[in-house]
RNA sequence: GCCCUCAUCGUCUAUCGGUUAGGACAGGAGAUUCUCAAUCUUCAAAGCGGGGUUCGAUUCCCCGUGGGGGCGCCA
């Protein structure tokens, strides 16, 4: 059996969106899972649209996802250019095929695609006016997911527009032809535009692809499905919050497919081996970010240290009004900071508001938690107490500073909780935070003195 | 209006004629810990409606209904 060739084919027209990542996705996946190759193609032929800006989204975001391409601009192949701005001649080419056989024509300008078949003018309620339709027999489309669908195509189409540029329905077919490509792999928006495929691919002597036609993913809340504009509809924006690459393609693999039991956090190599066309659904599938934060937290427990430190400081780099200044002045302090909190957080993004008080004076106190800390007890005769055993206790380890804070307890006759409160909250200003012993250790003896000093001064 | 397509908990899904309809996220309750998070236990939560086929339908067929997509000299 031939090798298979899929192909990704978006156009620079906008920014790169959820959808379009899950296509490239199921496409890179099969290639990957049956050996084949992966060509990206840039499908730019509006050119009152096009920009270099989103072409360079395009390339980062695939790159980011892991999704690297064998064939394609900034790869190479045997079959290029692999923009199809770059391919005019060979359009021309095949237009002229069509020509000479008869299956185009020229009308106000443009090159229409001819139908075989009578014709016949019939009025057109969408439209509002008379069109030519043709009697033509309907196009059956094999597809691996919905199986067999027929669809009459029964009009002829512009291929050409007036301008002198071909269409998109032209130059998908051709460059599909040219590029050798086995399998076509896309949204299923596409599958009424399939029969006017396979027309053309009949009309010019070529083999017809084996056709996907994958479910669409639905905006979060609302009707219809997700755009460019929708909130959360963008790939870029998930990066720059801080998700894991790993977390979003493990999420977008499981929106429309699945491994056929249970499996869900699954290393891309895995998903890799189980991906197939039957296990892919055929109903379309909102978006459920909330999904993919618990996905996301699992990939984040897991991090090597390193990485997640690295993570951390290119999201404080990103978002300087986030946090104060000198978060970053101290490396070494700062990834004791940000390795205290990684088992406590969702995501990336929560980092900075989490960690402010590591970094400064200047940090929120949260009133409501005050409050409930002083409500029971005495605990600002706790506070006092712990103060006192603090001056000479061990800041470098956390079993040494919790023996220290129990041995204060349990003289008062008390546990480690009724302490904790009322500490937590004198040097964080908050009721919630990593454990009150690391963050004793990594905050260092100066500073939660001076803060609980300050505190029972207050 | 025409054409194509889909239909299981709120959401993502399992089930390839016979199951107490399973799992995950989200939600409720509890356990645990030093708050939170994690973790564990647990509760609630679904076969769109109507006809068939069959000994038996969530599963197969038909009709409705509902959702999605398409009907550009956009891609």
């Amino acid at each position: 059996m031939s090798q298979v060739r899929v192909r990704f084919a978006p156009s620079p027209t906008g920014f790169f969106h959820i959808g379009s990542a899950r296509t490239a996705l199921f496409n890179w996946l099969y290639a990957r899972h049956t050996g084949g190759v992966f060509v990206l193609r840039i499908e730019d032929t509006d050119q009152a649209r096009n920009s270099d800006e989103y072409l360079r989204l395009i390339y980062d975001s695939l790159r980011w996802l892991g999704l690297d391409w064998d064939e394609g601009p900034e790869a190479g192949g045997a079959v290029g250019p692999y923009r199809q701005s770059e391919r005019a001649a060979l359009y021309r080419e095949y237009l002229q095929k069509l020509k000479d056989s008869g299956r185009a024509y020229e009308k106000d300008g443009a090159v229409y695609f001819r139908l075989l078949g009578d014709r016949h003018e019939v009025f057109d309620e969408h439209r509002k006016k008379t069109v030519v339709k043709v009697r033509n027999t309907p196009v059956v489309i094999d597809d691996m997911i919905r199986g067999r669908v027929e669809r009459l195509e029964d009009e002829d189409f512009v291929i050409f527009r007036s301008d002198g540029n071909p269409v998109f329905h032209f130059v998908n077919v051709v460059d599909d032809i040219a590029m050798g490509i086995t399998h076509v792999i896309r949204g299923e928006d596409h599958l009424s535009n399939a029969s006017k495929h396979i027309e053309l691919f009949r009309a010019l002597g070529a083999p017809v692809p084996r056709y996907a036609h994958i479910p669409l993913i639905l905006k979060q809340s609302g009707p219809g499905k997700m755009s460019k504009r929708d909130k959360g509809a963008l790939v870029e924006e998930y990066r720059a919050r801080g998700f894991l690459p790993e977390a979003l393609v493990n999420f977008l693999s499981l929106l429309g497919w699945n491994p056929g039991d249970d499996r869900e956090k699954m290393a891309v190599a895995e998903v890799i081996r189980l991906f197939d066309f039957p296990g892919v659904n055929q109903s379309n599938a909102r978006f459920d970010e909330k999904k993919l934060a618990h996905m996301n937290m699992l990939y984040l427990l897991e991090l090597p240290a390193d990485r997640f430190v690295a993570l951390a400081g290119e999201h404080f780099a990103r978002r300087p009004e986030e946090a104060p200044a000198q978060a970053l002045a101290d490396p070494a302090y700062f990834r004791e900071v940000m390795l205290l909190s990684q088992p406590k957080v969702k995501g990336i993004d929560e980092l900075p508001a989490y960690t402010r008080y590591f970094f400064t004076e200047d940090y929120p106190v949260d009133a409501k938690a005050v409050e409930k800390a002083l409500s029971r007890g005495d605990p600002k005769a706790r506070l006092r107490e712990l103060d006192e055993a603090l001056r000479t206790a061990d800041f470098s380890s956390d079993t040494k500073l919790e023996e220290t804070i129990k041995a204060v307890a349990a003289k008062a006759g008390l546990g480690f909780g009724d302490y904790q409160g009322p500490a937590r909250l004198a040097v964080s200003g908050t009721g919630v935070g990593p454990n009150l012993t690391g963050l004793f250790r990594v905050l260092g003896r100066d500073r939660v003195l001076r803060r609980i000093e300050r505190f029972l001064g207050a």
